[in-house]
Formats: structure tokens, C-alpha cells, sequence
DNA sequence: GATAGTTGCATCAATAGAGTCGCAAATTGT
DNA sequence: ACAATTTGCGACTCTATTGATGCAACTATC
């Protein structure tokens, strides 16, 4: 399967590399029109629309395709910051970094998580466990509220990636710091509805 | 236009009722896949695709009225909680309350706001800035933080609602209460990162 | 029971989109 | 310059969906 020659790996480099400029194309187009046809998607990436099904046999593959590949940035994007081992604090402000970084260019992508197939809702599994970890974590470090229901707070923090992801006008690091600030201390000065 | 008997008018109140139904149907099917046929959401509806078509002019018009109705009943929510004469802190919860109640049934045809005609996008318009209002007025009244951006403060508001109105595990009240807590003091114990 | 309105069903045409194929032209490495 | 590969283009089939229509059956009201 691995390539003998050298011509086939420059060859095989150029593959990839339109297979990658699909794969963009189709978050931009895909990310505005989730019902968008292939041909709209072929436009935006700049190539014909008969060579997006030499790439991708469907359209069912170009999107899983686009799960698969979101799903492994995600996936680094979580390692790097070593959850395990870094303190809570640390960690949760590398991760929603990182995560950021990744789901401002493919949003559409990562919301594909629950539509994807075994392998990649495995990882997102996986990662939500880790994210649950992270989560015991602080809270026992005293970082989190301990009147507060976990499973809200990591639903509370989704939210906030979710839409910092969207709002574009910042640096990853910049919407990393308010939002962390933002899930720590909330936007009001400190009264308390009960 | 408006009935002069009385059979006239049961045989109108019969049809709304089924322009009801099926909006509800839609409702369902769409919020589960937007790209869900004409033909599933009148098996959800519980009547033949025919009557769908008879009732509204094409799916565009289905998906319109949609929004159409989302909207007021939108506007309804925000209207009950009297944002302008009411304490600040008051006036949010109240609508938050209002607004999930809404958005819990009706989520995807509130999410069609952005795509929907001038009228519908003047009411969102509207409330938007009576939202941006009812901050600024929080804000002077010392119950949300100055030095957080009233745009940010907005858009965190609208992600814990459209979480919120998500996770159905607990009655509106119960939501908005939680919601408006998270959303004021955070989920931290009031630790910093700067 | 007569009547007006509504619905279900079968059926039709029109359309858009997915997916396939062959061939000429362009690209790229050697 | 040559060979391998990829691409664009045009044409094609096939299928799903939309939207329209005529007719018989049903329902509620009078």
C-alpha cells in the first residue's frame, strides 16, 4: 500500500492535498447550508463536480469524511493540553484553547459528532469522559461550586465553546480567557436569586 | 372575510386545527432532520400528504408558517414579563421562564428566525433590542459585572437558553432559576485566572 | 336526510440531485 | 520530451421529492 517511487508520492501528496481543499470547502459551504448539494460544494472548493465523487464515492462519505477528520483535530486538541496531569485550571484554559482553535474552522464538522460512525463516536466518547474527569477534578481541587450539578456545569461549558466558536472576534487565547472567566464567575456582580 | 354562521365557522375552526397539528408534526420531524420529506412529516401529522399540500402552498410556506408562529409566540413570552417596568432582575427570570417554555416545544422553529421573512426578522429585531435594553439597564443597577462586554453578556444569555430549553430534565421554572444563577455567579467558587 | 367542507387515495408531471462514464487537456515528475 | 496521473467537461441514468388533480368517502351542521 505504501508508495515505492518517489514520483508516487509527490503524486499521492496532490491527492491528498485536493482532497483537503474539499474537505474545507465543504465546512464553508456545508457550515452555511447544511442541505447544500455537491455541486454548490465543488464550486466553492474550485474543482469540478465529478472529481468530489472520484474523491468521496457519496455524499455520505465526503461527510463522514469531514466527521473523521474534525473528530481527530478535536481529539489533539484535547491530548495537548494533558489533562491528566495538569492542574485542573491550567488544563481547562489549554483545552477550550485548543478546542477553540479547531471548531472556529470546522464547526460544522464537529457538530457532526452524533451522526458520525463508531469509530468517531467512540473518540467523542472517550473525550467526554476525560472532560467529566477533568471536571471531578476541579471540583475537588475547589475550583467548582460543589452546589452545582456536574453534568449541568460541563452542559454549561459546551455552551459557552460553542458560541465563543461562533463569535469571531478575538484570538483563540483572547475567547479562551473570557469564557473560562465567564464559567468561573458569571456576568453578574454577585447577588443571588435564592 | 370573518364567518357569518355558525356552521361556517366550526368547519374554520376544524381547519385550524389541523394547520395546528401539522405545524406541531413539523415541529417534531424537523427539529430531529431539517431535511426530513414532505411525505414523513404528514406520517408524524397522522394525515396524507395531500392535505399538507392543501394547507400550505409548497414547504417553503410550511417552513415560513412555521417561523411565522414561533415568532409570536416569541414575542408573547417577552411581552408577559413587562421587561421595561419590572426590576431587572425580575424581568430576566421572568423571561427566561417565558422564553424556554416556548423553545422547549419549539425549538427548531425558532432557530429558523435568521432565515425567515421581514416581518418575523423585525420582531426578532425588536426583542433583541429590548434584551440589549433590559442588560444595560441590569447592568447600571449594579447586577451584572462592568467590566464584561454587554455583547458577550448577551450572547452567553442565548447559548445557556438554547442549552437550557435542550435539557428537558427539569420544569421551565426549574431551568430558568438554574440558568439565571449559572449565568450571574458562573460555576466557579470565585477564583480568578487573571 | 341533504349539504358543504374536508380528507384519503391513486396518479400524474416536473424537477433536482446523486452517481457514473469516456475522452481530451493539463499537470507533474523523470 | 515522455509517461503517469489527475482534472474538467459533457452527457447520461436513476431516484427521491415536490406539487397538482380528480374522485369517492367521511363528518358535522342544519
Amino acid at each position: 500500500m505504501k508508495e515505492t517511487t518517489t514520483s508516487t508520492r509527490a503524486l499521492r501528496s496532490d491527492s491528498e492535498r485536493t482532497v483537503h481543499t474539499i474537505l474545507e470547502a465543504a465546512e464553508r459551504v456545508l457550515s452555511r447550508n447544511p442541505a447544500a448539494s455537491m455541486e454548490q460544494i465543488a464550486e466553492a472548493a474550485g474543482v469540478a463536480r465529478t472529481t468530489v465523487h472520484r474523491r468521496f464515492a457519496s455524499r455520505d462519505a465526503l461527510v463522514a469524511a469531514m466527521a473523521s477528520w474534525a473528530t481527530r483535530r478535536f481529539a489533539e486538541a484535547v491530548d495537548a493540553a494533558h489533562p491528566e496531569t495538569t492542574p485542573p485550571l491550567v488544563a481547562l484554559y489549554q483545552i477550550t484553547a485548543n478546542v477553540l482553535r479547531v471548531k472556529i474552522d470546522w464547526s460544522f464538522a464537529m457538530s457532526l459528532a452524533l451522526t458520525a460512525d463508531r469509530e468517531a463516536a467512540h473518540v467523542h466518547a472517550d473525550i467526554e469522559e476525560r472532560c467529566e474527569r477533568l471536571f471531578v477534578k476541579a471540583r475537588e481541587a475547589g475550583v467548582l461550586r460543589a452546589d452545582v450539578d456536574p453534568a449541568w456545569a460541563r452542559r454549561v461549558y459546551y455552551a459557552l465553546i460553542h458560541e465563543a466558536a461562533q463569535s469571531r472576534d478575538a484570538d483563540a487565547d483572547t475567547l479562551a480567557a473570557r469564557l473560562v472567566d465567564t464559567l468561573l464567575r458569571g456576568v453578574g456582580t454577585g447577588q443571588s436569586l435564592t
